[in-house]
DNA sequence: TTGAAAGCGCTACCAC
DNA sequence: GTGGTAGCGCTTTCAA
């Protein structure tokens, strides 16, 4: 352990060039590889570089190049296996191309939206992936889009925003969920969702900034609506963004005197609560209670009753924004595209016809 | 829509100086709020600023000081919840401290690896937190640090690499688990783990790369050993490290005559393939077959039955990771730590005593 | 307090 | 094919 300088000065174009005694300009042709070199030349650069332990800085070569290779990611919690597993499918595209991924959490919060784009511009990255966190505020995104940065909207999308969105159709994968359970004959369905708001009972689409959850809802009454279940909104249930307000909301749901006879949960955590809380209420799923979840968890295929899911393809989607977004780093200038990629209904065990018919 | 060039120039420090009328280095000292800069001078600055949107750039910034303000990681798999976890703790502290985070999939793979310390050191990050796929392979983080780049290992540790390191006692907490079996008066208990093999049966700990793996299957032989279990190594099965090699090493493990009465399954996803496959085979748990498995997963608390679990801290673990690296960054040379957090074992409803006693 | 100028390490342009 | 040189946008001496 005698090496207390350990960090010595990495070795630059310079230092190679002066070890292979030739300029500073064929030295970097040589190490860059572009322009032309003599393979004498070279031969003697790629020597004199390994010798040095030389590795090329990539931010001098994005100082002046314009390009950083690195692609800025911002999502809501990359702790969500759906995220985990979108996050997934872009970094495997991202490597593909050459690209390396900078991510960030929002929290879900405009706030932290707002400041992780600041950072992500001035690292300049190369491109944008974001699910933004509302529809709403979107300043933010538009600038980034101003200063020449592309971006990609993953998951969610900002009506007005003119730029690439990789989605599913969230409002036909409610209304078929719905459906499913209206064919069965249940005519008290709940819906239960996370997301920001200040009260759980839901008024109208306008209280709702997440673009995935209004389209949801919208497909939820529509099919409602179309069944003609009367006041439908009344069992969609706002703000289970976290196990315990979700076990609230749905202990409340289900202990009522009117209870619903099926439960669609906008996402698997909150489909893990009402199983859950339906073991603690005694209540036996299907007979009882009939439940369908977003996302295809992987336990939602082993537990008893195995749960009837709309299956999100969620590593697509992650690839496919990055595949668009790549593609416009290249430059191509073409018109917003729109991506949107079909959700699976999968039948399983969850879902039975009511205990009791002729209720109303 | 007639901002057909919206990607306009962005404004530098020299513009700003130009708009404000003052030399480009006052300028930077109000911009970047170091040295000393008149009040005066300050405010036409920063008006001007505002006027030109001025963003600074943190890559000129960077090369400039040497400090980039972001932090690379590299782990195995961002799908992995473990891993999720790991990775919002050390992104929530990163950002504490106004670091970033730049991710990186190993895929478990020596050669990823590599290729990502190489392109993270490229890109100057201020420090690395790595999960190294295998122990054994770690000249490139040994030459991380010698370029001056702090490191942190998690989860993983490599012996002779004398960095910081974030882990939890897998040997302890797997003596522990298997103890907890062996009490039940189970004598036959298998051990199945994800892990790059040549063959799935256990020879030696030398075979094994993955520090976790080998402390965790060192463990699991002391209580055996302890206990005066016959072969206690027979039933360890390695390279279950996706689903269907999962499934065919149980099914396999399963059907055999002298089957083994208790489990222990190295990861969640690793124990919802026992349970599926016990549930396929007609296997009572507990009853027939005892299960306990690392990693507290969010569905093992709601299966029926819930599943006893090795619950490992892992969103702490990312957390302290990112702590002592930014410590480390922050320039104190100090010897390497050794952060060891607890894991708990949480004991439900899928162990319980074997079938038949006495049966050897 | 201020301004001029020298880098940081690389690319890219332009003569030779 | 090769070598000089001017940047990229910022920080940081150093004199004034």
């Amino acid at each position: 352990m005698h090496e207390r300088f350990a960090a010595k000065r990495p070795a630059t174009v310079a230092d190679v060039a002066a070890a292979a005694n030739v300029s500073k300009a064929a030295a970097a042709r040589a190490l860059g590889g572009y322009g032309s070199v003599s393979s004498a030349v070279k031969l003697k650069v790629l020597e004199a570089a390994r010798r040095l332990d030389y590795r090329p800085n990539e931010l001098a070569r994005t100082m002046a190049t314009g390009r950083s290779g690195t692609i800025g990611v911002i999502i809501g919690d990359i702790e969500n296996p759906f995220f985990g597993s979108a996050v997934r499918g872009l970094s495997d595209c991202a490597a593909q191309s050459g690209f390396d991924v900078i991510l960030s959490n929002s929290d879900e919060t405009i706030a932290t939206e707002r400041a992780a784009v600041a950072v992500l511009l001035a690292k300049r990255v190369d491109g944008l992936i974001v699910a933004p966190a509302t529809m709403h505020d979107k300043a933010h995104l538009e600038d980034a889009r101003a200063q020449g940065c592309p971006l990609v909207l993953l998951d969610r999308e900002a009506p007005g925003l003119l730029v690439d969105v990789a989605i599913v159709n969230n409002q036909e994968a409610a209304r078929d969920a719905t459906q499913l359970l209206i064919l069965a004959d249940h005519r008290r369905i709940a819906y239960v969702t996370a997301t920001a708001a200040a009260d759980v009972s839901y008024e109208s689409p306008e209280q709702i900034a997440l673009a995935t959850v209004r389209s949801r809802i919208t497909g939820f009454l529509e099919a409602s609506t179309l069944a003609g279940l009367p006041e439908p909104g009344r069992y969609i249930r706002l703000g289970a963004n976290n196990t315990a307000t979700a076990q609230a909301i749905i202990a409340d749901l289900l202990s009522a005197p009117d209870r619903p006879t099926a439960i669609v949960a906008s996402d698997s955590k909150i489909a893990l609560e009402v199983f859950r809380a339906a073991k603690g209420l005694g209540l036996a799923i299907p007979r009882q209670l009939s439940l369908v979840a977003f996302d295809d968890a992987d336990w939602t295929s082993v537990v008893s009753p195995a749960v009837t899911v709309v299956a999100q393809p969620s590593y697509q989607l992650g690839f496919e924004a990055a595949r668009m977004l790549i593609e416009r780093i290249g430059g191509t200038r073409t018109e917003p595209r729109r991506c949107i990629l079909a959700t699976t209904l999968i039948k399983r065990e969850s879902t039975a016809s009511p205990p009791m018919r002729g209720d109303f």
